[in-house]
Formats: C-alpha cells, structure tokens, sequence
DNA sequence: ACCTGAACACCGTTCAAGT
DNA sequence: ACCTGAACACCGTTCAAGT
C-alpha cells in the first residue's frame, strides 16, 4: 500500500534525506532539536552545529531565524517558563479553592518538580545565561506568568485572613526564594533527599515560613 | 638604584618576558589568572587559554598540574567556599552570643553579600559544572563547612529557647534554601531591588521565616 | 527568501619532543 | 620534572554564493 505523496514528503524531510531546498520550519525543528540536545547535554554542553546537523541543515542556516545561539536557548526557555506556569496553574486547580495553604504548597511543589524533572532546562531558565542583559523581553513576561501563580495563591490567603495582611509580593517572594533555592540546592546536591522525598522534605521545610505568615 | 637580582627576576618573570625555564609556582599563577579571569568575564566566558597567555605560558602546560579545565574551577570554588564560610563566620563574631537571632541574620546577610559581591565565583560554586559527579571531595568539606557556621548559630539558639526545638538541619536548610533562593533570584534579575536595598529586603523576607521558628 | 560552502578566529585536550 | 609545539577535533559567527 503506498504511501500518499504528502506524507512520504513528510518522511524524507523530517529523515533529513530529501532533496527539496527550503526545509518548511526550521525554527520549530531548531527549536524542538535544541530541547531534546539541551536535556541530553546540558545546557553547557549544547551547540548550534550539533542542532543543526540532527534536523539536517547547514549550521549556517540556524542564523537566517535567530539572531545567535543565546536567541535559540532564549526561545526554550520562554517555552519553559510557559510549561512551569501552566504546571503550576494546573496544580493550584486541583486544590479547593478555600484551601489557601495546600493551593500554595501544591503551586510550589510543581516548581521544585518541574525543576527536578528538566534539571538542564531550568538551568537554563534559571542560570545566568540569558538574564544577563535586557534582551529577550518575552522571557521576562514569561518570568512573570509563573510567579503571577503563586501571587494570585497567596492573595486569595490574606483575603480569607488566612495570611496576614501585608505586602502580597514580599510573602510571594519569600516563598519562592524559599523553593527556588532548596530546588537549585537539591540539583547541585548541596542538600541531600532521595528523589522520591523531595517533595515531601520541601513540605517539611516549608512548614515555619507558613506558620509565620498566618495572622499573629 | 639598581634593583637586587633576586628582585628583578621576580619582576621578569611576572610581565612573562624570562627566559627561565621553569615557572616556579605555576598551579598558584593559574589559579590566580583564573579568579580575575572569571570575575571578568563570567564562569562561561572563561578559558584555559587565556589564563596561560596571562600568566605567560603555553596551555598545554596547565595539564601538568590540573586534570583538566573543570579541575582548575573547581580549586576555585573550593577558595571560594573557604573565603564564603569565613566572612559568615566573621560576620557571626560580630554580634553578641545571646542574639542568635541577630547572629542567624548576620550569617545569612554575609551569604548573600558574598554572591552579589563575585556574581561569576558564586555562580561557579552553586552551578551545575562542578557538582555534577562526585569528583572534587575537597569541595564537599568547603561547603559543608560553610553551612556549618549557619548551623552552630542556629543550634545556639534552640539551646536559648529563642527556637522551637526539632530539628536543626531542617531549620538550617529552609533559612539556607530562602538566603540562597534569593540571591539567585537577585542575580539572574528575577527579583528587582535596588543594590543598596538587597541586605534591607534580606531581611523582609526572612522575618516571617525566623516568626515561624521561635517556640509556640 | 532561504540555505550552502568556505573561511576566520577561536576552543579543550593530547602527545611527542625539548631542556 | 616541567614546559613547548604541533596537531586533532571541535566551536560560534560571518559572508559571498547558490537555488
């Protein structure tokens, strides 16, 4: 049964066998490409030849969609904080709404999972990579999505006098900083969990910085 | 006023222009090299050849006393955490035994210091280079010895009764997470303060953490 | 408009050879 | 024992040239 002349196209494109000039959408095959190295590699171990040569171009050719190597890992890891930030969404949804504290618990631990789960990715979110300047202005908007998660949590808490009143954004950022670190401290194995109880230990600690949040 | 000979060689051998053959103290040249060099141009940016050309030698040689690139960083880090346990330590001496709450802040504000004073030594030190496998054992007992001082701090103030009791490694960890949290985010520009204020708001964000600690 | 080929100025690492 | 020179297999980036 042969094959419908489309679809065979589709095959010896993506098998980076065809002949046909123009290769469709490289920037999505770039970035896609890029991913799958970056997760392999790490972060530092990627490169824009290697990239290019697994969706089968010219490494020449990735510069016609992105301005250099750092826009290429830019891109992922606006991607990534997308992926967090509906992770993080999806976690809090599952949590009553009256349930203030497990909704922030539940928001955090899907950070420290996510962070946990595509350690080179975050890395790459995270690191000092790409924060450096004022470039990649969608990455900020993006930084800001997934923290907007937790803010809209904490929010809801002080509402119901939960939490105390006060600045929403200096407990927001308490928190995070709380489980960004412990997530960058479990990677770098400066604390030491088995995989199976970091979500359980970051309950544990966790804990305090709650119970001095709630009202007096 | 001539110069004594003893003097002088010295001096030629620093600008690199002897014609000795040997260097004297090449592993201490390169790790010098390497700490201006990185400051300069961040733990990515940094090369072993670079560091040879300023210390005025051929690269290759750099493998006569150092495995490879990551083992020269990694002596870094480890001066790095030696440096980081002692001004926490010193900065711990400055406040008086029976405020361990001032003590706790002090440590933890010293952490915080460190990072934002040698951005790149600190992203070496807590980045995914270096402790990716269990190489580098000395760098294990410099971290350690760093958390150590936050640890006795803390252990001081349970014996007061100004902490709960439980566990100290749990507390210590959830004040460490938050304090290094912090300074990542800080760094990579997640969290936007001032650099004047960057102590100041350390210590925002610890005080509901340091409420949650003290007895009920 | 989109990609290739070739070139440039670099890397980390290895190894025979020099002193 | 310690360093050099040359080589290998890579990089990121640029640019004229091809289709």
């Amino acid at each position: 049964m042969p094959t419908k002349p489309s679809a065979r196209r589709q095959v010896a494109r993506s098998r980076a066998r065809r002949r046909t000039y123009h290769h469709g959408d490289l920037p999505r095959a770039l970035r896609a490409a890029a991913k799958t190295l970056v997760a392999a590699r790490g972060a530092d171990g990627f490169t824009l030849r290697e990239a290019a040569r697994v969706v089968g171009v010219n490494h020449a050719a990735a510069y016609r969609h992105f301005a250099d190597k750092r826009a290429l890992l830019a891109a992922l890891a606006e991607e990534g904080y997308e992926t967090l930030a509906a992770r993080m969404g999806a976690a809090v949804a599952r949590i009553a709404e009256d349930d203030v504290v497990g909704r922030l618990r539940a928001a955090l631990a899907a950070y420290v999972r996510f962070a946990l789960d595509e350690p080179a990715l975050f890395g790459l979110m995270t690191g000092p990579r790409l924060n450096e300047d004022g470039r990649f202005p969608e990455l900020e908007r993006a930084i800001a999505d997934a923290s907007g998660v937790l803010e809209a949590a904490l929010r809801g808490g002080q509402e119901r006098g939960v939490f105390r009143r006060g600045s929403t954004t200096d407990a927001t950022l308490a928190l995070l900083s709380l489980a960004h670190g412990y997530a960058e401290l479990v990677l770098t194995r400066r604390i030491h969990v088995k995989p199976a109880r970091v979500g359980e230990y970051l309950g544990t600690l966790l804990e305090p910085l709650l119970r001095g949040l709630r009202p007096a």
